[in-house]
DNA sequence: ATATGTGAAAAGTTTCACAGCA
DNA sequence: TGCTGTGAAACTTTTCACATAT
């Protein structure tokens, strides 16, 4: 069984050496970089930037200079040395990687209010992300079209994501739900998997998930809460008196 | 400015050696962990399970055992050799390293198709994080109640967060409003961010932001659906013809 | 006998610092 | 001169393997 990623999780796609892509091989936590970096590179194209330093980006990215680098080094040299990038090139490249030169067809389970607002997004955040089929089990729902499809049911998941290409499943179910919901995306084929339900899901090895989970955020943010105010009572103890920050509150 | 987390990133809290903390420092990508663990936890407890190993617990988190038993000797010793974990201990000495003995007050900004989902789940994902302040613009959402809290108009941030005493403040704004929003709620205190805008923020250094970006959960996605296409084409080259896995559709 | 807790090794990621090229 | 591209160093995280406790 594969482990899922996100929330800072690494790889473990275990066996598989991958021996002389190596050389290809895209470190996990630079591949959701890039895809900010694009995001960034994108808004600068629409407001006709058209050249960039690796120091402009990093800033706009949120990352130093030199991470940035590294990591569009990883996809190749795409930079002029003395001058900096050309922000239409670093686009198309960056895409190319991201395989996002073709459509990927979404399909989102659970249209409670999350599912809403997930098929409302409709062609989802960036685009070439399709929503193309929506499921629940709710029959009230069945038919009814939300943010211009028509909810399927449940049980017709199998024929409708092998019918309509799905690649990337969105579960959005009550967990209860959650790891049937996964299993028969699987066994429609559907090898990419984003979910929102607060459930660990069991999926084989070729199937890639990645999770959402707003409750883990919340705790991590609790985790820091807590760690500051210990830091802030310690403070007065250990310290020389330089950086006494951790308590300014406005800026 | 400090840089956000998420989608694998890792801290770069820049200054602050933390000298003598060394010893009570618990690696960033554990507690995420520890999150998931404390659900599992929690999940076995209501199901009257009282004890469990460090092999039956992973397994239920999706990693291994050895990762657990490394993640959960951060926050000590409270096993049993040859035999394993007591529930109960287990959880509520995770609940006291995430900081969840107390509650933490939250703010939704941006009541739209997501904002309204996040306000329904009304206590939030795992209670300890009341919904006590919900913002937006628009004239005919001011006073609405949703998910039983009114909303208030944006230009009453500071205000409302401070005489509720807001710990976290949740963006689900569209991008553009993004920033201006973080702006206020730090001016009025927040020191914890969960960003669902599609926005690198900038803060100051004593504020903790966590990003959920869709977009860039799909383009990591398709990245490993173009990734897996690629080892599909080249695994009849390289391959000792034992592990042709990649295309293996259906289980 | 069995399963934890943990040093030490391995793997992965970030930062440094500078050679190399426009 | 100025900024990219990248080896090598520093640091973090994961995995291994076994001494240790019950």
């Amino acid at each position: 069984m594969a482990s899922q990623r996100g929330e800072g999780e690494t790889t473990t796609t275990a066996a598989e050496p991958a021996d002389r892509d190596r050389a290809r091989a895209i470190p996990e936590a630079a591949v959701a970089r890039l895809a900010v970096y694009l995001r960034v590179l994108s808004g600068m194209a629409d407001q006709g930037v058209n050249a960039v330093s690796s120091e402009e980006l990093s800033q706009a990215a949120g990352v130093n200079a030199a991470k940035l680098r590294k990591d569009l080094s990883y996809i190749g040299s795409y930079g002029t040395r003395g001058v900096g990038y050309d922000v239409e090139v670093l686009v198309s490249h960056i895409e190319r990687i991201l395989g996002l030169t073709r459509n990927h067809s979404v399909a989102v389970v659970g249209i409670g209010n999350l599912g809403h607002a997930l098929a409302n997004y409709g062609g989802f955040p960036g685009r070439g992300f399709p929503v193309t089929a929506l499921f629940d089990v709710d029959a009230d729902l069945i038919g009814i079209p939300v943010g211009g499809i028509p909810v399927s049911h449940i049980d017709d998941i199998t024929a409708v994501c092998l019918e309509r290409e799905v690649s990337i499943g969105v579960i959005a179910t009550p967990p209860p739900a959650a790891q049937s919901v996964c299993d028969r995306l699987v066994s429609a084929g559907v090898q990419c998997i984003l979910n929102f339900a607060p459930v660990v899901l069991q999926v084989p090895d070729n199937v890639e998930v990645r999770k959402v989970d707003l409750a883990v955020e919340m705790q991590i943010l609790s985790f820091h809460v807590a760690r500051r105010a210990d830091e802030a009572a310690s403070v007065s103890v250990g310290n020389n008196g330089l950086g006494v920050d951790g308590m300014v509150i406005r800026p």
